[in-house]
DNA sequence: ACAAAAATAGTACGTACGTACTATTATATT
DNA sequence: AATATAATAGTACGTACGTACTATTTTTGT
């Protein structure tokens, strides 16, 4: 039993886990493309090459698998903005390094900000994806805001600095840039969002 | 046929039009309450009294109801934000005065922007309904930078300030009070927003 | 008041949705 | 290799959608 002859690479996931896996990769790319909403069981059943019921079996419910999705994304974020980032850095530095991952950390996996459309999405619609939303949102908000505070600190920032405005004002730029890209007015190296960003950080810094 | 005795009082509009407006004040405060998708012909008709034909009728499509809904807002929009303020006002006051009114716009037709929400939804669906909306915010953007060139006329904001700078960090700001705001992270009074708001305004005076 | 025209209702159709339930495969354990 | 178990497919049901098309009612102009 342990040294049972393996066919395939033993990943340590069972073939079930696998498939898990593909299809919520297939449903963060529908739904990074067109939005949550738009992930509808039949359609990422065909995305992913599943039967309706083949793929609705691994979920339960189409809730829950929104709120599988929500965390996906969130596990995704995480690998490719935050722990590419040196919690080492100069906290500025690190910000800085932080927020230009953050505006294009969805490329490769869809067109624009999952969390960003689902917040519009489920503002109004209270509930467990609301939950996870939120949940995964304001744990990204407070890990920006201590960095803001270890740059307090480490005399970089003011110390009267607002670290929770500051965050917010950060958040805001990233919103705007997202809505102005849309509109074929931001151009794509993101010359409002830097000069935005680079304001924003002189003001709180010196 | 000139002076015939009108039962109701002629307000100047066929029965049509005064439904047609009825309709879209209903499908308004549906598309705030919720979002433009979830404006569908069968729950509109029962929210306005008419049958799902009834309405289809009066615009022949899903899509030009739409588009309708769009213009309508941005009727509304005009008439409750921008002709609220006088032009004659001095610039940093009156673009003071509209971001206030813009922030609360919707209250009394719903809970949220329609057109923060659209903008998501049909970021990535390219078609007249798209037209309409980014055409309607490109408006408002313009006018806001006009705004604020008249304000450097003026000396009120320094001669070397980037209006479209200003006016997408002020959009940004709008944006992420909605956000926080959906999130319990923005006060009922906009804390965050007029702390940062005052702060833009700072930095372009003086 | 009456005829013409417009506005609204009724009905029907094809499609897609989410979710049960049962049948059939494929995987895992001994 | 055989068996127990898990994973997937198949089928079906009720609901809601957008949009035709026809019938009926209401408004409008004379």
């Amino acid at each position: 039993m342990l040294d049972t002859i393996k066919q395939s690479p033993d990943t340590g996931a069972s073939k079930a886990e696998q498939t898990r896996q593909h299809i919520l990769s297939e449903a963060l790319f529908l739904a990074t493309s067109r939005s949550l909403n738009d992930v509808t069981i039949g359609k990422l059943a065909k995305a992913s090459g599943l039967s309706k019921s083949g793929l609705y079996a691994h979920f339960g419910s189409k809730e829950n698998l929104q709120v599988s999705i929500v965390n996906y994304a969130a596990e995704l974020f995480a690998e490719k903005v935050i722990r590419e980032v040196s919690a080492q850095m100069e906290p500025v530095a690190r910000i800085t390094a932080l927020a230009y991952r953050w505006i294009n950390w969805y490329e490769g996996c869809g067109t624009k900000c999952l969390f960003m459309g689902a917040t519009v999405e489920f503002s109004d619609k209270p509930g467990p994806v609301q939950d996870a939303l939120f949940r995964q949102i304001k744990r990204w908000i407070s890990y920006l805001e201590n960095i803001a505070e270890q740059a307090i600190s480490d005399k970089s920032f003011r110390s009267d600095s607002n670290c929770q405005q500051f965050v917010y004002e950060l958040y805001s730029l990233f919103l705007g840039s997202q809505k102005y890209h849309w509109m074929g007015k931001e151009s794509s190296d993101r010359e409002l969002f830097t000069t935005g960003f680079n304001r924003l950080i002189k003001h709180y810094s010196h």
